[in-house]
DNA sequence: CTAAGTGCAAAAAGTTTGCATTCCG
DNA sequence: CGGAATGCAAACTTTTTGCACTTAG
């Protein structure tokens, strides 16, 4: 029994629709997938997710996890991401006008996110000044976070002292 | 004889001063690639560049492309970029403080430059209030290029008319 | 029923790496 | 000379696909 918020509700409705519209079917894997999907993390792998959906099911293979998120992607439910790992990372869209954005530690890895309204309309200008039709974006910040450059310095002193 | 601009130069110099730093070579492979690099279009891939390397000098290998592109991006003067294709792209860095980012159209891959220096402004706002030391960035704008909205509606209008 | 979905294993596609050989400094 | 660099091929990593079997609608 997913915990389902007013956004999840939203999106589930989302997928249903667009499964409807192709006449793809509702499976006992699909759903499975879906709502461990919704329970997870963000910028899950479907490594990850397929540990956690076999925890309820051993027997669902990577393959269908990795179709099924390929159509949470195509139907505008879920983005994948590439932060530069070689990993491929999916996590639930944003509502309709909503946007958020990524801070990337490159020292563990940490993912925050934030957001900024400024951001998105200057983007809107740019995209106008080429006549581009923006579809969506990707804004990473890669950097040290506040606790590896706190650990950095204490390393430091540590070095220092010896 | 590569036609070296006054950035070239410069990024050249860097390049001399890192290997020298770290005791590397400069062989004739490494300044042919570099060379070829130099010259090339932005945002080459190994592969593309690797077939510019070998109308000089075929028995260039990919792993030695593969290699001192790395080092190019180490020392600095390259930036790896990955935009969501699977392929490791590679572009000559900007200078010290001019920094663009990219349009990238999803129908014809077209690669479009941009540059907004208040995007940096708000970056570098937002990368203190998380109290995160930037590095770089990634700035990508997803959609569809003019020219391919303009294939689109011909396509469209002719649809109709049959 | 029958077309879509699943699981497995194999194929792709790219990136990395080990190693014998070559060559810069 | 001696350690770096190269080229080849093999190893890896991750994504994608073919196919025989299962199942939702």
């Amino acid at each position: 029994m997913p915990m389902d918020g007013a956004k999840t509700e939203r999106l589930r409705e989302t997928l249903a629709k667009y499964m409807a519209k192709k006449g793809l079917r509702s499976t006992e894997q699909r759903r499975l997938i879906v709502d461990t999907f919704f329970e997870s993390p963000a910028h899950i792998t479907i490594e990850e997710l397929l540990a956690n959906v076999r925890a309820s099911d051993p027997k669902v293979g990577y393959a269908t996890v990795y179709r099924t998120l390929k159509l949470l992607a195509e139907s505008g439910i879920a983005h994948e991401r590439r932060f530069g790992d070689g990993v491929t990372r999916y996590e639930l869209a944003d509502d309709e006008d909503e946007h958020h954005d990524h801070l990337i530690c490159t020292e563990c890895q940490a993912i925050i996110e934030f957001e900024d309204p400024r951001l998105e309309e200057i983007e809107q200008e740019i995209a106008e000044r080429y006549g581009f039709e923006v579809q969506w974006h990707k804004h990473e910040l890669y950097g040290v976070c506040a606790s590896c450059q706190e650990k950095r310095n204490k390393k430091a002193r540590n070095g220092r002292r010896k």
